[in-house]
DNA sequence: GTGAAAGCGCTAACAG
DNA sequence: CTGTTAGCGCTTTCAC
């Protein structure tokens, strides 16, 4: 099966190439025959144009390069194809580069610029530290999708996140509020200003709030695995079987701490209510569904786009933007 | 921020662009001092190389695209995630390409063809039907994963899979086995030779063996989303709660069906057991935990790239692989 | 409205 | 071991 150059579709159609050219791009300036004409030997030839040839003339295109940092979260995944899905009129605009957990988006992002060029990042899933200083003399466009860069080294950088600290702390709060006063919090590293540490913080705020003190040795650090949750819980359960809660601050690690809890013959919601944070779907069919902080996907996605287009096109400034997330009592929690 | 070309490194380095080039891509004819030379000026200037213009060279290049149709599968994105694993050495040769499950997959491999002049495809969850005729003249290696191409329209393309019908009928075997004779298959249509086929096959074959009638009206059709599946087990068992088992062609889907089930008050499994294929991870975190077919994801990973490189390198004949699954009973199923 | 020609950044002969 | 040079397929001035 041959592959068709430009060259032969104009030859085939009997014009030149940069009329092909005009044509593939949807150039206005060739006549109506003309165009007819050469859509037509395209059509029969299957030609798309070859993307390597195209992105090494228009370097200056604008390339999108979407990082998703976690491949295996479901809750990124999600968020990252809603992105997708913004994309104008499948103008391949927007590029996914998935990436490990453990890899470093900076360097990847980095790497992108130099590899394909790109105009524009977005960051999903980012956690904002010291590494991020390798693009420091970067100064492309870019947006932090659920953490807000905002009093971080990234401040120039726009972001698009909901309020972590105040949602966490409604979340807790709710939980304090219904008499749970032994709270188990599965997190992360509190250091930095990301995400996690914008909710620890907003853990503390709930219990200032309530007038009850917070029990350092109730926050349990773990990776957000099932595997990792799941034996970080048995670990903790083993140890203060007295908790009547857990925050934990993602639903793939609540639901690594409901199995827990299970195996260790403690009832959900009965014995011990859980909270996880994000919304991903699986959590509204398990059995008890689980209650959550529900992140809104499709807005974080589409006013992601939306912001980059905004500096891309109008050199607009970087705007950091909050958007509204909903607590969401479920089963999980009494 | 300057984007540095090969020329800028040459230039800085004292040397051509073409020993530039060669140390790029490693090639073992630069002494050692020249090499250490550029590579320490590509390292300062975060040189990669464009990968459009290296990509427009060599068209020959051993790129291979693979398409894995259905983000949202957990099964098929860990597949897909191991494949990439197996890339030799970073050597980005294998570049995923993630599609909707609506959308066709043979029409996504034609364009890739064009767009990125691939020259090896691996199809993840692919249906084989008579779309595939797009590709008839399509003549490079290719390879299905997880499904078997035998007895197919494509049968000239490599297939990795587990013997679907032989699995599905050792599930379903068990379940009789252990005394379950009115058994909910929930799956996708009949028609064709893909897998979801070859599952129902099995099925029948478990009934046959075990002189126990298949009743026609217990085969549920329905999408494999946890919400599809929970509609339609929700439908089916208000209709048919005499039935004791559900056989279910996908974790995602046995997953929407126990939800359906506990909705409905009946308890799984004391009341009814459920089975599921794939082995997803969330499948051992449940509760209770999903009795499975446990795909080897890493087996089938690996022999699919392995399959493709022997029919790139060596133009060995195309390989109808199958690879050993494993029925998991775990607390689902009674 | 259309075409000729000059590269985009890189690789691969082909010489030395 | 290293450099010169001719394109890969496409877009884009600049003429006509």
């Amino acid at each position: 099966m041959k592959i068709y150059t430009i060259r032969d579709i104009a030859q085939q159609a009997g014009v030149s190439v940069t009329t092909v050219s005009r044509v593939l791009n949807g150039r206005p300036d060739v006549s109506k025959e003309t165009q007819a004409k050469v859509r037509k030997v395209m059509a029969e030839c299957h030609f798309v144009g070859n993307a390597n040839a195209r992105g090494l003339k228009q370097a200056d295109q604008a390339i999108i390069a979407v990082i998703i940092r976690g491949r295996n979260n479901p809750f990124l995944a999600a968020l990252a194809e809603e992105m997708l899905l913004c994309d104008p009129a499948g103008k391949a605009a927007l590029v996914p580069e998935y990436i490990d957990e453990q890899d470093d988006e900076f360097l990847c992002a980095l790497n992108l610029l130099h590899r394909r060029r790109v105009a524009g990042l977005i960051f999903v899933g980012s956690r904002i530290d010291s590494r991020c200083e390798v693009l420091a003399d970067v100064n492309l466009p870019m947006v932090f999708a659920t953490v807000s860069t905002l009093n971080t080294p990234m401040e120039r950088a726009a972001s698009v996140s909901m309020d972590d600290r105040k949602m966490a702390c409604a979340a807790v709060g709710e939980l304090l509020r219904r008499g749970h006063e032994h709270i188990a919090v599965f997190g992360g590293s509190r250091s930095g200003q990301d995400s996690l540490a914008l909710r620890a913080l907003g853990v503390q705020d709930a219990f200032l709030n309530a007038g009850v003190p917070f029990e350092e040795d109730r926050y349990v650090l773990t990776r957000f695995t099932l595997q990792d949750a799941y034996s970080a819980a048995l670990n903790y359960f083993q140890r203060r079987p007295d908790t009547t809660a857990a925050f934990c601050m993602s639903d793939t690690a609540a639901l690594g701490v409901m199995r827990a809890l299970c195996d260790l013959n403690m009832r959900v919601p009965e014995d011990v209510s859980v909270m996880g944070v994000d919304g991903i779907e699986i959590g509204r069919y398990t059995t008890p569904r689980l209650s959550t902080i529900v992140q809104p996907v499709k807005e974080i996605a589409r006013q992601s786009v939306q912001v980059l287009s905004d500096m891309m096109k109008n050199h607009s400034p970087a705007r950091h933007v909050t958007v509204e997330a909903q607590v969401e009592m479920r089963e999980s929690v009494l």
